[in-house]
DNA sequence: ATTTGACTACGAAAATATTCGTAAATACAT
DNA sequence: ATGTATTTACGAATATTTTCGTAGTCAAAT
């Protein structure tokens, strides 16, 4: 029951998260300087996007020191359900196990991570009994 | 080794190829007509999205009658995997088998398409040896 | 031949997203 | 205290996407 809202970051927001999420809250700088090895942006663009982000309610920040410290507030899980939902609409004709092959099809996984899948799909199907 | 061009669709653009997608070729009215049930657009804008589709090569059509023939260029499948690529980056932290288990988490499959994709995962683990 | 209706072309407005410059605030070192 | 470096705030320029109005074309019906 976690989430209503509708999430629905930009290309350049989603970015931003991602990094919040792997690393926890962080600063702009600590944000900016991840950014920069792959795109070259201002660090006042990362800034601004990152205020216009507070505004959104996606992130909510610590000002109690002079650097602000961000944090997300949209959970990872929720953010990537609401974007694979969407996707498989879209793009896979509703079906999640038509997005499900063609993810497994041309990417590699290991050994133990298709088994964790396979015990997945097990239990899906026990309890569907 | 299909293609090695960067499909990136707009939103409104993906809407429209997924039509062409599951339709075949079709004229701007029939895109329109879809559309239409889920959003209000008008006829024009629809008509310009295409012709934007069409400048950038996303689309061809057929203009040997009055009434031009729109058809997707770009396969869905190649879409997908563009898409699904790009999103196990960001959000899934590469790891398309954490995609995979989120994606069969929240929607109902059959049981059918459970076993296809088992059935897979098999074929793959005995390749894999 | 004229009207009517459906179509395309196209420019441009409106909405949204991205980028950046500049000023003000703060902390720290000299 | 003054200077330096780092930060935030914010307006505004730019770029991109979406929307639509208007004009012109064509074909079929009157």
């Amino acid at each position: 029951m976690s989430n209503h809202k509708n999430i629905k970051p930009t290309e350049s927001e989603l970015e931003i998260l991602a990094i919040l999420w792997e690393k926890g809250p962080a600063t702009v700088r600590d944000i900016h300087e991840v950014l920069e090895q792959r795109k070259d942006a201002g660090y006042t663009t990362t800034l601004k996007l990152m205020q216009i982000m507070l505004e959104k309610g996606l992130v909510d920040r610590d000002t109690s020191n002079k650097t602000h410290v961000y944090r997300a507030t949209v959970s990872q899980k929720d953010t990537q359900q609401q974007l694979l939902s969407k996707m498989i609409d879209t793009v896979f004709n509703g079906s999640a196990s038509q997005l499900v092959l063609q993810a497994l099809g041309n990417r590699h996984s290991s050994a133990a991570e298709l088994d964790a899948i396979k015990a997945y799909l097990d239990e899906m199907e026990k309890k569907s009994k």
